[in-house]
DNA sequence: TAATAAACCTGACAATTGTCATATATTTAA
DNA sequence: TTAAATATATGACAATTGTCAGGTTTATTA
């Protein structure tokens, strides 16, 4: 089975429609499948034991959550919550078991994924343990518009709350709404009421190369 | 071919010594092929922007390196230093990937350690962005003696330098050394020369557990 | 062995970030 | 619509962490 035929066999499920805010799956929980995101945006956060959560990324249209843990079968390490109002559709694990001992292709393929998944992750932990609040902060902001876009006034699409965008950076809320009021003060960033905007391209950047 | 073929594979070839603080390869080059790691330890590090390093994972006997770029077809985004004297072999990526795709059982062990890899990366991800830099150390120490043991002494086996562990922990060299020393002086861990060892589990636990 | 280099250590201080308290704005629900 | 709840914002201060500038010790090598 190919990529494409597996969408198709997503296609052609019944899939599930979430409200901003609720869990498509909860840390440690079982999961009996994957889910595919047809659209809106899924937080993927993990719970540290001070009680903090941690965002370790974001998945929209056409992404699967979950295939970590259904592949490991072990329990899974992360929640997925909608950050927006989405569209997903599961696929129960044992499609993916059966393809994946049979179709040595799909075998590799969903490998490829993971070795990708995994270069981020390398990069975001470099990113956090190296570089300051506000460099991520900066980082965060291009990220959403790379990946999501922004409307045609120039506002990013996927606007999240300032105590997202902390649990993103892993900082403070307070801390991140301070950096936030600072960059706007010098024009990196508009914003109009919670949607944020990039006005600055080039300072971000050079914020984030240390200068 | 399973992994215990594999493993024949790799104990055919001639393997390669390296003295502690040589390369095995470097960030940003092509691997023809990943590394198994026969003895010693190899940190695995990645060059953030502004100039400092970070050690991403440690790998020693039994594990490989090189696997994800060479299965994602990219230039290594980490390079691999001997922390200790090692014996490495190569298997060259041809013989990667035709088993990828004539063997499927091979595949789905690849992409369950992968999986695994990924899991650990997300928990370091958490660690790094929700805890302070005492407790990072605290369970870097643990984690050394998890891994890689202890010696009769009690001091751990894999002795790193004052900056590599400052590079585990992502942290300056001199705030990595003044908490060991006050680690050291609240009875936590005992030092000899350069060897570290722990003291009291308890108190570091306790500490990473926020009392 | 002596000279040199590298690693380790400490103090002083600055910069960054977190915490707590409180105020305002916005959203939600009765 | 009004009341309650939630999200955003800011000040004041404390705690953490980084930087620079020296030291000392340990390892390397000529």
């Amino acid at each position: 089975m190919s990529k494409e035929e597996l969408k198709k066999v997503s296609d052609s499920k019944i899939s599930k429609k979430l409200k901003k805010g609720e869990a498509i799956f909860k840390e440690g929980e079982k999961l009996d499948g994957v889910f595919c995101v047809r659209d809106g945006v899924s937080k993927l956060s993990k719970l540290s034991e001070n009680g903090k959560n941690q965002i370790v990324r974001l998945a929209s249209k056409g992404e699967v959550m979950g295939q970590r843990a259904v592949i490991a079968e072990e329990s899974t390490n992360l929640s997925a919550i909608a950050v927006s109002d989405m569209e997903v559709c599961f696929i129960p694990k044992e499609i993916i078991s059966n393809t994946l001992d049979t179709n040595p292709n799909f075998a590799v393929e969903v490998l490829r994924h993971m070795a990708h998944d995994l270069r981020e992750a390398d990069d975001v932990i470099v990113n956090m343990s190296q570089k300051t609040v506000k460099q991520r902060m900066a980082e965060a902001f291009l990220y959403l518009r790379k990946n999501y876009g922004e409307d045609e006034d120039g506002f990013l699409t996927l606007s999240l709350s300032r105590e997202d965008y902390s649990n993103v950076v892993g900082t403070a809320t307070e801390s991140c709404i301070r950096i936030i009021s600072e960059f706007k003060k010098k024009g990196f960033i508009k914003t109009s009421g919670k949607k944020i905007g990039i006005a600055d391209e080039r300072k971000l950047l050079d914020l984030i190369d240390g200068f």
